[in-house]
DNA sequence: GTTGAGCGTT
């Protein structure tokens, strides 16, 4: 016993679930299961997990046994700081296949007739094969927000500095990365981002030097000769 | 190497 829900799930009919959020992306079920079986019998922790990468999302779900001790570890694990981080225990609103749960248990079984809550987001994309298939012109829109907001962040660093915006906008580099391996949209913002490196350096010939490969680098340093060749640098330094 | 709102697998 090493890994919780390596078979599936073993049965959740008289389970109660618990949602935990918040989890560090390093911590397991069984970095978990001391935390959460302290204060009940945990039947079983399951932690979703990219398929293409294998990491964590970041929360796991914790199944009791008895609603008390489901109830009893939401109280007392809820702000707990787990692997430094706080994670938040909560009842799970949606089962396995999104049926309907009432206090983390299930009550239904068949969700056919039920219509999807507006729960899906960006990350929820990892299931390559379910998003590949419904990526219509729907997903076009978002294409086009996130080129229109890429655009503008290009705009505005090479304007003057970066914007605190870029930090809060770089949320979902993961995914954005999952999807842009696949896609040769890239090519038509390659030419964007490579147009302001070249009007920022006047001196295209000192770009591809590494290091001490350069003549010109070793004859500067030794008596520093500053060839009026170059009049960009030349300038520079004579100034 | 990173990330952080949310609801899940044989």
């Amino acid at each position: 016993m090493s890994r919780f829900g390596r078979t599936g799930p073993p049965d959740i009919t008289d389970t109660y679930s618990l949602l935990v959020l918040n989890v560090t992306f390093r911590t397991t079920a069984d970095d978990l299961f001391p935390y959460f079986d302290k204060y009940g019998k945990v039947v079983d922790i399951f932690i979703p997990r990219n398929r293409r990468t294998g990491d964590s999302r970041g929360f796991a779900f914790v199944r009791y046994k008895y609603a008390d001790e489901a109830q009893k570890a939401v109280d007392r694990l809820d702000g707990k700081v787990i692997d430094g981080r706080e994670i938040a225990v909560q009842f799970a609103k949606y089962g396995p296949n999104a049926e309907r749960i009432q206090k983390g248990r299930i009550i239904e079984s068949s969700p056919r007739s039920r219509s999807r809550s507006p729960r899906r987001r960006h990350r929820d994309d990892y299931r390559d094969q379910d998003y590949r298939r419904g990526r219509s012109r729907s997903l076009d829109r978002y294409d086009r927000d996130k080129y229109g907001r890429e655009r503008d962040y290009l705009h505005r660093s090479r304007s003057r500095s970066v914007s605190p915006d870029y930090h809060r906008a770089r949320g979902r580099g993961r995914y954005y990365d999952e999807h842009r391996s696949r896609s040769h949209s890239m090519d038509s913002a390659s030419p964007i981002r490579r147009s302001p490196s070249l009007h920022r350096s006047p001196s295209p010939q000192r770009s591809p030097s590494p290091r001490g490969q350069n003549p010109d680098r070793l004859s500067r340093e030794g008596r520093s000769p500053t060839p009026l060749g170059i009049s960009s640098r030349g300038r520079s330094a004579d100034t």
